[in-house]
DNA sequence: AAATCGGGGGG
DNA sequence: CCCCCAGATTT
């Protein structure tokens, strides 16, 4: 049998192969590993580093977040995607601030409290940043786990979930847990990885049950067939007054929350009726028209062009609308889509220059 | 085209 | 508790 336990296996492997360097496990801090940990939540490592860098070059501590506006922080989270984050983590910032006189907490409880950070994640800021020993069950722990236990059953289940973290406690090492819980997730970012894990490079093969059973891709079991996607239209109005063009902030809740976009409608007509207000208007001159993916729902973008001359004192920015000027661009969080269109404008722009 | 990722929120 | 949601990327 094994003299060797399932995390001395891991421990050993961190020390050749581990990730040791990157730019949050320099000046370690729990700031520092709150802000890498959330973005991971939805993108890799090599996606992250340079929002990373940007996010803390401007915001270097907890409190110069607190303070900026919640339109730069979106700026600097724009193409990251799951905008809702962004806007907890300035939420949170301003509590810290607030709450705990811009130190950040260090007891468990507090941390989950925080909006954004789930036990998941306050475990993970806790025992990679300060050692505190707590076990993490991100995607990558969650993979690897299922697949050396051949757990069975979907872990969006809560009862499997529930069963995963029971065998986290038991195998989280008292000593050394920061290590640890990074070699889980390192290991099922590099080697147990979703369709083709090298197990071969694995330190936990051996007793691996899902490899036993010659089949560590079908853990963990996948999620339930969700119905087929719906098809959404929507028309985007770019009204442009020479190098501006009109953006609207979008309500915090729903898709693209807090983002400034391009007036939507969901018809042509009600976008020519929109426009009324405008008596000096070109007629909509149709772009080229994209789909935009989400999990569950397609958009289908039609945008259209229409410029106005240069007037205006009841237009410029008011509320929530904002005259974008292309050439000195606002500090704004932007949708993938709306940046698409505003490059688009752009070229448009020089060709008529 | 489908799967993914952790937490929030509604039912 | 259970189910759905967000969005860009990877496969």
């Amino acid at each position: 049998m094994h003299t060797v336990s399932f995390s001395e296996r891991i421990l050993a492997w961190y020390q050749l192969h581990g990730r040791k360097t990157l730019p949050w496990q320099i000046n370690k801090t729990a700031y520092r590993v709150w802000i890498s940990e959330i973005m991971l939540q939805q993108t890799q490592v090599a996606t992250v580093i340079p929002y990373y860098q940007t996010f803390m070059a401007r915001f270097p501590d907890v409190v110069t977040l607190a303070n900026a506006g919640q339109d730069e922080v979106l700026h600097l989270w724009t193409g990251l995607g799951y905008y809702a984050r962004a806007r907890n983590l300035h939420k949170a910032a301003k509590i810290i601030r607030d709450e705990y006189h811009g130190e950040f907490p260090e007891q468990f409880e507090q941390v989950l409290a925080l909006p954004g950070i789930g036990v998941s994640t306050a475990g993970a800021i806790l025992s990679l940043a300060l050692g505190q020993h707590h076990g993490i069950l991100d995607g990558n722990v969650k993979r690897v786990l299922a697949r050396w236990l051949a757990q069975a059953g979907w872990p969006g289940k809560k009862a499997v979930e529930n069963e995963l973290w029971q065998q986290v406690a038991l195998l989280t090492p008292k000593a050394r847990v920061s290590e640890y819980n990074q070699a889980m997730m390192d290991l099922g970012a590099t080697v147990c990885t979703r369709s083709k894990p090298n197990c071969h490079l694995c330190p936990v093969s051996e007793d691996c049950q899902a490899l036993a059973l010659g089949t560590p891709t079908t853990f963990p079991n996948p999620k339930p067939k969700k119905t087929l996607q719906p098809i959404k239209q929507a028309h985007f109005l770019l009204l442009k007054q020479g190098s501006q063009l009109l953006l609207v902030q979008r309500p915090p809740q729903g898709i693209w929350g807090g983002l400034y976009c391009f007036p939507e409608f969901n018809t042509k007509s009600e976008l020519i009726a929109w426009l009324t207000r405008f008596p000096y208007a070109s007629s909509p001159q149709p772009l080229a028209g994209f789909r935009h993916t989400f999990s569950h729902f397609h958009l289908d973008i039609s945008p259209w062009l229409v410029e106005i001359p240069q007037i205006t004192n009841e237009i410029m920015a008011a509320g929530d609308r904002l005259w974008y000027n292309l050439e000195h661009p606002a500090s704004v969080g932007l949708a993938a889509a709306t940046k698409k269109l505003l490059a688009y404008s752009e070229l448009q722009t020089r060709n008529e220059l």
